[in-house]
DNA sequence: GGCGATAATGTAATCGATTTCAGAACGAAG
DNA sequence: CTTCGTTCTGAAATCGATTACATTATCGCC
């Protein structure tokens, strides 16, 4: 690879020039087409190792998620990128697994390879973020809020609970059960007290402990939950599914019993990922994962450009999609 | 952050000494305690960016994929992070959009910073490798072959096809269409001449170029062309899905007009992501994304690791699982 | 006791860009 | 014709780790 220093002597002139050059300060005409010129011929890239060393920062933003095959996450993840890339940064996507060793591996790579901003979803309630944010580092949250001051964006979780099994009440279901995520995660447990707000409103003679389930946030757990609702001595004939994967999970074993919704009633909070579904069976809580991403993109940006207002925390609002309604 | 200078200065010993420590060369006892000691009390993380600098190369690989947002990718990216991190590699994920000058830039942001390896899964039948491959890193392409001489992974695409189609054919349908990916991509191409081979043996008398269509390998691109087909004067009763998506959109289109599989017969290249549908009701031809991924990984890493006999290819062999069959 | 081999350690150069500082060139104003 | 202020330009320091080379200490063996 052709260096600073080669175009410098090709063009006849110093290094700092032809580094200027390619920094937009003063640099003369002719000096300038010289550079030009000579980078071409020589097919000349900076090198950003070099540069990051230097500037001590790089154009280089971390998406960290707990769930890479997740729609919700890779969704949001393209709207990080859109706003990124618009602004001549990049996205280094990584995985967490949901695991605080693995994520605290990334934030250190984070840290090590000078990016300048952390957009985190985190793991669970055990998430560290006391080393990034002592770097000075910009960290904006999203989907799940944190105990740290820090930026965040989040969707109307109570709310989606709350709309979810109002959908359900509305359809005329009696014993609405809930299947969420894991309880420690504050995404979860607000979606299930929105469902328990309304459900013991409308339903108070309801045991609503037996109706409720923590799962993870994946097929499998949607898949387990299901089952074991299906076994209580009164099953449920409706269910809230905390996110879109339990969602599938459940309707996977409903379909599986030949209870296919609404036969069971089914609310998600989230969209379908890909579903195949008769578009009028089942209750949808959209959840704006791509906007959620653009917010908080933006947001870190301007942080990284030198914003000091003090933090906040941006609720997205949810659109519910009944079941009634027809396919967009 | 604290430097090696730091640690050595609190260590009373020479920076040289300290990188040794890190490095896994002949220090004696008592300096490593030492070192390790003031490496402790500061928090020192070595500076991941003056290393690359000075070595060279740095332990990323890219992987270059143009669609995040399909899971039958995020699956291929699992397994690639799997064998990744194992080795002490981290992976970072970027997503091409199947746009030529995406991948382009982020195959320079791939040379800028150093990274050891690329495994790709090209855009499409223009990308161009040539930049990358100067540089002497070594290249995996996976999904997609490519014109270049490097090591691939890919599916038994023509094989694919051909048991699509053979299934369909078995169950007992007459008309059999196919909807594949973009015509120039090879893997699109491998599975439609399978399709088609299948047919023009079992059913002569068929016009296949009329029951054939080309879409983009998304939901969209899947709804589009099953519109096309049903449009037809004298429309399948079965077709092929070239891809996971393509099966989506598919299903979706034939769901909504009350003609659920098997009504009409479907048979999709790829598992369908998080289906929500009877198990029994589609064929579906498993391919192994996530071995795929490992596969590739772990040839990239020998590349890596120096290895430099001929160039590769693996052809990774599918699992039908026709329509009959339970979930497993 | 002295010689060479070996191990441990330090000094300083290096990777490639950015940036500070100082100096040169030039024009305008007095 | 000086003097001051711009605008360019280049030399050299800098970012933080690695590593070639030089130096010193240590040990075994004749």
């Amino acid at each position: 690879m052709a260096t600073i220093y080669d175009v410098a002597e090709l063009a006849k002139v110093s290094p700092a020039t032809v580094s200027r050059v390619f920094n937009g300060t003063s640099v003369s005409e002719d000096k300038v087409a010289a550079v030009r010129d000579a980078a071409a011929k020589l097919n000349f890239t900076p090198n950003r190792t070099a540069r990051t060393l230097r500037r001590q920062s790089s154009e280089v933003i971390a998406l960290v998620i707990p769930d890479i095959e997740n729609p919700y996450f890779t969704e949001m993840a393209r709207g990080v990128e859109d706003v990124a890339s618009e602004a001549g940064y990049s996205v280094v996507l990584c995985n967490s697994d949901a695991q605080v060793e693995k994520e605290a591996t990334y934030l250190r790579i984070a840290i090590a390879e000078h990016m300048s901003g952390i957009i985190i979803a985190t793991a669970d309630e055990n998430s560290n973020l006391d080393s990034i944010l002592a770097t000075g580092r910009p960290v904006v949250a999203v989907d799940r809020s944190t105990t740290y001051d820090i930026d965040g964006v989040v969707m109307a979780n109570r709310a989606a609970g709350t709309s979810a099994a109002k959908d359900l009440l509305d359809a005329g279901y009696r014993r609405i059960a809930y299947i969420g995520g894991p309880e420690h995660i504050d995404t979860a447990a607000e979606r299930a007290a929105g469902w328990r707000a309304a459900l013991s409103a409308a339903r108070p003679d309801l045991d609503l402990d037996e109706l409720e389930r923590f799962a993870t946030f994946r097929v499998d757990g949607g898949r387990a939950a299901m089952e074991e609702l299906l076994a209580l001595p009164e099953p449920p004939d409706a269910v809230v599914a905390g996110n879109n994967l339990i969602g599938v999970g459940a309707i996977q074993v409903l379909t599986e019993r030949g209870l296919t919704p609404p036969q069971v009633g089914v609310a998600v909070i989230g969209s379908l990922p890909f579903t195949t579904l008769s578009p009028t069976a089942v209750t949808v809580v959209r959840l704006p994962a791509r906007h959620m991403g653009v917010t908080a993109a933006r947001m870190l940006l301007d942080r990284i450009g030198g914003d000091a207002q003090p933090s906040r925390t941006v609720v997205l609002r949810n659109e519910i999609q009944p079941a009634s309604a027809v396919r967009s």
